[in-house]
DNA sequence: GAAAACAATATCGTATACACTTTATGCCAG
DNA sequence: CTGGCATAAAGTGTATACGATATTGTTTTC
């Protein structure tokens, strides 16, 4: 039987995923070699482990190495932070509660792929909420919150000519955030942060062949009207914004042959 | 020392809990006696345990019946449920990740007490939520859905003529969750039903002294606003109706004295 | 040679075991 | 009688074990 094992090479995937794992806390932690005396177990108090499992995993999808459909096997997992199932579990149930992975019972956790409706009411929730936050930022606007909004948009800028791995998360998605945490609300900060990872993996699955150019002077435009107090206006031209990235979005059309790798994730 | 344990009744709190389990599923899985043979494990298909669990806990919180601060140790409700932990710390994740249940480090669950400040950021969220599913509500209304409507109010009306322990969630929060489902969005009826149960132990910690009779009148208004399409009329009522609703909240203010009570359950 | 039945493997679901932390109890000093 | 310390009990955190299920590879039969 040929090798053919790399056609789902999932066990690649994760050589880069620990790269983000805030710091090389993995290494500390060896795996215990079978026969040795088992050694003292310490609770290192750091991070709970299953945070970090959930973060890096919630990274990797923001960062698109993760991809819809792709296998986050438990066993791998386990090795690869040097846990018991238990943790890794608790992980994957909490992202399954986000909706960034997808739990089908004994069969396995893969990351999840939102549905062409689903992807609609994602946008139409998105619209709502960001509409609800742009008048509390700017009620909430400050010279010194104004400046760190125009930070971001330098970052942005700066990955614009730099189209390193830092994608779509670092490069849209810490925008809306941010203005998010800046209208003070965090029940809706909250609710956005679910719909941009959402959304993270609905640029990936559906490859929106972005006009990021476009998407960072309309970003820009947004700043000089939260700073200019112009709820109105900020307000109007975020809805068009985020309707134009819809807009981008290219949903499987019924006439379009089915793609065989996405239904294979599927 | 004086067994002066009832001053934190939690044990009986589980006995009318069980009392809302769907059917009487829970006595079919009995305790395995110490020393017996262990019975053929039979996985039964009917409910995942921890589905049973999650539901049973947040119907009691919908119910009011669980009231914020509460205590649920996993032993006690590993017996009630005749599970192991497993499923019982699934379950209290679960519900810990939809706001429900606190869960503390190495001091065990709690039932959630949102604060002052989340209570109005939980309302200025909720009032973005329902004027994002009015307009869609409208947009799929049918004579059909128009007379679900209609039942659910009527079963409110009698709700409120029979004040059972039927309380606030089948009072006020039915009407408010099957709008969110005909506006046929699944992603803000997600998030309006966590709002709803959030909004549902603010009820229970700040004592809303609420005139039912005037909220339910508030519903039928906005039937008749839904069916005769009036999109800017039913937004509108909608949002005084929530506007109202808090309004009606008692949130301690600083010159009351601090409800001791309150404290204590924090 | 192709399809179906079977066996083997990998992986998941749940229970249990043990370590650690917190909370309660009891004792003694003041 | 009160306050603080030592000990005991209860409860939580994580790992491991084992049964159950899904998937894959192999064999058998037509």
């Amino acid at each position: 039987m040929a090798p053919c094992m790399s056609y789902f090479p999932y066990i690649d995937l994760f050589v880069p995923l620990v790269g983000f794992i805030s710091d090389s806390a993995i290494m500390k932690r060896r795996q215990p070699i079978a026969g040795e005396i088992k050694p003292v177990r310490r609770r290192d108090a750091s991070v709970s482990a299953d945070a970090r499992i959930y973060d890096a995993i919630f990274q990797a999808v923001m960062m698109q190495r993760l991809k819809p459909g792709m296998k986050l096997p438990e066993p791998q997992l386990c090795e690869l932070f040097g846990v018991s199932r238990t943790l890794v579990r608790k992980a994957l149930q909490r992202l399954a509660g986000d909706y960034i992975v997808d739990l089908r019972p004994n069969r396995g956790a893969i990351v999840a792929s939102p549905t062409p409706e689903e992807t609609r009411e994602i946008f139409v929730a998105r619209r709502a909420i960001e509409a609800a936050i742009m008048p509390l930022a700017i009620a909430n606007s400050t010279p010194a919150r104004i400046a760190l909004l125009k930070k971001a948009l330098k970052a942005e800028h700066e990955a614009l000519h730099n189209p390193t791995q830092l994608d779509w998360a670092q490069r849209a998605g810490n925008f809306h955030v941010l203005l998010a945490e800046q209208a003070g609300n965090r029940v809706l900060a909250a609710f956005l942060t679910q719909l941009m990872s959402r959304c993270s993996l609905i640029v990936t699955l559906y490859e929106v062949p972005g006009d990021s150019v476009c998407e960072h002077e309309e970003h820009e435009q947004l700043v000089k009207l939260i700073a200019a107090g112009d709820v109105k206006g900020a307000t109007a031209l975020m809805d068009a914004h985020l309707c134009a990235l819809e807009a981008r979005i290219r949903l499987p059309k019924a006439d379009e042959a089915p793609d065989l790798g996405l239904l294979l994730g599927l």
